[in-house]
DNA sequence: CCAATATCAGGTAGACTGATATGT
DNA sequence: CACATATCAGTCTACCTGATATTG
């Protein structure tokens, strides 16, 4: 991503949001690895922790990606231990994923690294500079959905 | 990436930046696809334009990756004709990237869609908004690259 | 001989599409 | 039979590491 457009002297604020993003990405990085943990994978693990029960085919609906790709994501989080499946019993064509204690425990300090790391990044604006900074994201996000291309699905 | 830590009830601003940087680039591929240009391979034709001459391995160290990666996102732009590679006579043991018309055409037309959907999404915010938005991302980039992990190279 | 560059070969993660088996 | 789910197989992209040749 380069920093501007063909008009302006400024970076694009598209190369601002993608430049804050790997930095953050960078950093979560360096928390996960020694859980032995992706970003990814972390991410999935918390989606899974909040919505317990979930089958994989619900997962790939809810983070948008295939149910092969989430299938694939849930495969190599229980080969590491970090979750099991079990039949459900009320509809048996599906599986039920359950956190391990390791996957509980995991979840549990990589959210208090990242609760750390977000207090550091974001603590260089004020409080209300934040509650600002967040209120901006959310409604950029939203009018760029709103914009052209539709959504999946 | 999923919406919230462990203590608070807002989704974390990590998650917000992720889905706003997600969803500018849904809409940058949309533009870039019709000119058979991948959203990274857009700006990586951008990072050339504005680095005239420069070598893939150059390019590699510019924006952080192997100059392995480097050089096969130049080699894919230029089998793609929207690039051409020259001997540099100062030193030949590396090679000068330059832009073909083709390139520099696209990347015109690129540029000015990219423009326009920047202007869309980011109207959405007043203009003292959008400077403070613009000066928060650079903020927290800042700070982001400070805390904790060094910086690669 | 050492450093930088280009480039080939092989590997990985995470997505995709397509095909198949099974349960409702 | 239709449909949802799990899962296997193959492919793709964009990165990685390692090895080698060439130039300075």
């Amino acid at each position: 991503m380069e920093a501007r457009g063909a008009s302006s002297d400024e970076p694009r604020l598209t190369y601002l949001v993608k430049q804050l993003q790997e930095a953050l990405l960078d950093q979560l990085d360096g928390i996960t690895q020694p859980f032995g943990l992706t970003p990814r994978q972390y991410t999935t693990l918390s989606v899974l922790a909040r919505h317990r029960g979930m089958s994989s085919a619900a997962l790939g609906r809810l983070t948008f990606v295939t149910p092969q790709a989430a299938h694939e994501m849930v495969a190599t989080l229980e080969r590491k231990g970090f979750l099991e499946r079990f039949v459900d019993e009320d509809n048996r064509r599906q599986l039920e994923v359950e956190l391990t204690r390791a996957g509980t425990r995991t979840l549990a300090r990589c959210d208090e690294l990242i609760d750390r790391l977000e207090a550091d990044v974001f603590s260089s604006l004020g409080t209300a500079e934040r509650e600002r900074f967040r209120r901006a994201l959310a409604t950029c996000t939203a009018a760029t959905q709103r914009s052209g291309v539709p959504v999946r699905r």
